[in-house]
DNA sequence: AAGCGATTAAAACGCTTGTTCGAATCCGCA
DNA sequence: TGCGGATTCGAACAAGCGTTTTAATCGCTT
């Protein structure tokens, strides 16, 4: 391991391989030992520039949240005024997704990022939610909302049904593209962000176009067993 | 916590507490001490019964895989031979999903192990990897044939591609409930499993019954920058 | 060149982790 | 009733954890 990443300050050079061991391992993972042996500096650096584990993890967000929100609401509104108030669904899919696969090394969103917020999803650590929560909930109103009207028919439940099996689709090929790569035999590879951008998109828009499953009471009532 | 579950001796008490407390907060979330006081019994009975932990997670993969995938080919060869030879893909989705959405009292599958085999692969556990791949190549590759059969007009590669994108769609939703709730204001819910069966089985299915995309090379050649 | 705030370094803190060990206890069979 | 294997129990082990502390070092300004 050792430095991979040499450029920038302590602080900077930090940062980014958390957010990289984080998005790989986990936060409760990754140790503040081999976070700071991997970065190539002292173990105390973490609690001197961050204050603490979970502070630096506060810092990641708060360093991509933002520029990835701002280039998704760009291109949603981009697509928007093209068609004249009636986009493509497959641009709406687009906005949410490329920003989101985008090559870390751009300032905006981020495929490291994506799957670091995946794998903190599945930790169900707190504060990653508190985050996401913060920066994450008005963007993602914002396309459902744009979805809903691509969508007529659809009620608004279906749309956070679909908008959230979207969410599913992106996270896990992100964080765990090992299992496509060993049952394909290689054929695929998740780590190809292009490809996996040019199969995700029509994929997940064509879900969000089938018909509307009947709403209300539960289309077959096997038992009666509510909950 | 203490004991919520007081049926069934020492040994199948840890299975099932184990498999729900690994599902909810991750194997290396659950430390021996909280498992075994939330399951009522002494610290040394994991290692007495299973000889470590690694041996705890492994007997619950022994306990469930081969129910549940005898359940998902069960339904899969019996939709195959009442539509003669030619399933509807629906059938072939509802096979796959069903079974790891059932109630986890029932002998097959479960929703509860399905979390957990999505939390694990999230934390990149290596024993995971291994026993997923023991256990669930063979029946993954039944229902990727079965699906490439119903949709001739797929390449293998894509055919992979959106059994991938199937799989990221349930195991999100089971892994993180908590943020369709949250986003959709208590509208959605995500543990209520008939409701999600019947909002994910169109949707999956819509998604692999779109359009190619085309093979080969890249569609958008935007950098050569091979991979 | 001296001094001073910012940063780095090494060591130790208290705590939790999975695992192990020997003694105590349980339970069915003679 | 008493023996003996199976199980449970309490205690301790070394190792790793995040954090804190104190001293050493760096780099800029006067």
């Amino acid at each position: 391991m050792i430095v991979t990443d040499a450029a920038g300050d302590t602080k900077t050079r930090i940062l980014r391989i958390a957010e990289r061991m984080f998005a790989e391992q986990g936060f409760s993972g990754v140790s503040l030992r081999q976070l700071t042996t991997a970065a190539g500096v002292n173990l105390a650096a973490v609690n001197y520039h961050f204050g603490s584990k979970e502070g630096l993890l506060t810092a990641i967000f708060e360093s991509r949240c933002n520029p990835m929100n701002d280039e998704r609401l760009h291109r949603l509104e981009a697509c928007a005024e093209v068609e004249g108030g009636s986009p493509l669904l497959e641009q709406i899919v687009a906005a949410f997704i490329a920003p989101a696969l985008a090559s870390t090394n751009n300032a905006a969103g981020g495929a490291v990022f994506t799957r670091l917020r995946a794998t903190l999803a599945a930790e169900q650590n707190e504060l990653a939610r508190t985050l996401v929560a913060k920066y994450f909930d008005a963007t993602s109103s914002r396309f459902v909302t744009a979805l809903a009207r691509a969508l007529p028919h659809l009620s608004q439940a279906e749309v956070f049904w679909r908008f959230n099996f979207l969410l599913g689709t992106l996270y896990y090929t992100m964080v765990n593209p090992a299992r496509i790569e060993h049952l394909s035999r290689g054929l695929c590879d998740a780590t190809d962000v292009d490809t996996v951008l040019a199969q995700m998109v029509p994929y997940v828009a064509a879900g969000f176009r089938a018909p509307a499953v009947a709403s209300g009471a539960p289309k077959r009532i096997q038992r009666k067993s509510a909950r």
